[in-house]
DNA sequence: CGTTGACTCTGCCCCAAGGGTAGCCCTTAT
DNA sequence: ATAAGGGCTACCCTTGGGGCAGAGTCAACG
């Protein structure tokens, strides 16, 4: 005969578990003082301590326990409660492999995002650009609304694409609205569908300059970069391009100020 | 503008998900009318119920969303939660198998208990058994004791044991108490420790009959089978046997009247 | 026999992430 | 003006206990 303390330390459920238990009438002591409402716990209820820790190992809820517990008379029932909970179980399984799929997605994402920060310098380049395969949607308007754009592509595209997002800008002056946009992604392979188009775009040499911070300020990089392109004597041509090395992400914001931005315009070949 | 209902039907939470997130300042409206204490939502808030229903489909707790996006200027500091909690699902992941294997397992040998209850004759039988390899612990005392006696053998021997538990009777006539008795299981291989012996009990012919019903009622199927040797003229040789096809599981006792136990003797080679 | 320290009792509040309900107030349309 | 439907707060419920307060109990020691 124990005490409630002894049986906690025998058989490793908590003096908490123990009342609740009882309470529930999971786990009865075989004695109760009704003078003084203490509990005195035996052999017997040590083995059924025994058997609840084993459930409950396996994640049975009381309740389940307890009707198991009751009908343990009928094996057929209880098969069926443990068919039943590892049909549970394997559905909760297959739930967090999606869930570990899915951090793992945007981890990695995120961190080709965070990635380009490091080791890239602030000044106007001459570099050239890869021909890439893109999808684009062409919309006028402002550039706010390449958002949605993108949008539209990336469900579209889904796991083919395969690179930065970038923007086309068909105007060759600057225009705070109406302007001639195409929202663009690189894609591995795809079709276009209604309002996408699937093409090359083609590279070659061009002058880059990377911009940081929020897109509220690129205009001071246009200035720097056209300031570049005249005193080179350099002609480019239309469309320029804006590659989104590190915005936005799928999923935060960050901080406008550690946005990256490369600003490209293809140099007429001579 | 949207009334909590409205926004409730564009961004998928409940209303009350609303109100608690509002409560925990998650998503806090846009507006609220300080004369009603009507919530009215704008489309940021449509953006930031939009993040945290993501991040509650990878079950992130509300506190930790609640720091992520506080914290959303640093890159660095989401993708450490977004690691830690890769880490927490992957670890959950592990516990599941674990559950679910031991769930498949006892589901297996319960099954294999409950499945010799079906087509089995109650009668007398003569029939073959096999030699097998087993591992035994033998002691003097009362039937009831062979229960740690198992246990033993189970813990020493594990994944190895290969059949039904059975015990042998040393002794010529029945003893209440201080009875010579030999609890075995069948092994597929195993070595002797320390009060346990590795040996192949020989097989041959037999008479055999299966009881029905708890042990305590065991004698009447033992008249059975002694008045069939008789009547035979056999002569059988000790150990007796006691095959426990279907009795208490590893976890529940199951109805005693259902328990199976096969009597065997072996017939003394002419 | 009294006291003391350790133990136990009940009852209450707490966690997460909401669900459900009651009673009252508000908006909007007819 | 009125009625229907929405929204508000406040309260209790869920699981499996954890923690604490205040009071009662047990066993040992002097």
């Amino acid at each position: 005969m124990y005490s409630i303390g002894e049986f906690s330390r025998i058989c490793g459920l908590t003096i908490k578990a123990l009342r609740l238990y009882h309470e529930k009438e999971l786990l009865v002591p075989s004695i109760i003082d009704d003078a003084t409402g203490y509990r005195y716990y035996d052999h017997k209820n040590a083995e059924q301590a025994r058997i609840i820790l084993y459930l409950r190992s396996m994640e049975f809820s009381l309740s389940d326990i307890n009707e198991m517990l009751s009908d343990a008379d009928d094996d057929i029932e209880v098969l069926s409660f443990l068919e039943k909970q590892k049909a549970v179980i394997l559905g909760k399984i297959q739930k967090q492999k999606d869930i570990a799929k899915s951090l793992q997605f945007i981890i990695k994402t995120e961190k080709e995002n965070g990635m380009s920060l490091q080791n890239v310098s602030f000044d106007v380049e001459e570099k050239e650009v890869e021909t890439v395969l893109i999808a684009g949607v062409r919309f006028k308007g402002k550039y706010d609304e390449c958002g949605p754009a993108f949008g539209k592509i990336g469900k579209a595209m889904g796991m083919n694409i395969c690179g930065k997002a970038l923007c086309l800008y068909y105007d060759a002056d600057y225009k705070e609205s109406d302007a001639d946009i195409e929202a663009c992604m690189p894609i591995r392979k795809g079709k276009p569908v209604e309002g996408i188009s699937v093409r090359e775009l083609s590279g070659g040499k061009c002058v880059a300059l990377i911009h940081k911070g929020p897109y509220q300020t690129i205009s001071r990089s246009y200035e720097k970069i056209m300031a570049y392109i005249k005193s080179k004597g350099y002609t480019t041509t239309l469309p320029s391009r804006e590659v989104y090395l590190k915005g936005p992400g799928m999923i935060f914001k960050g901080n406008p100020e550690n946005y990256l931005t490369e600003i490209q315009m293809i140099i007429e070949a001579v």
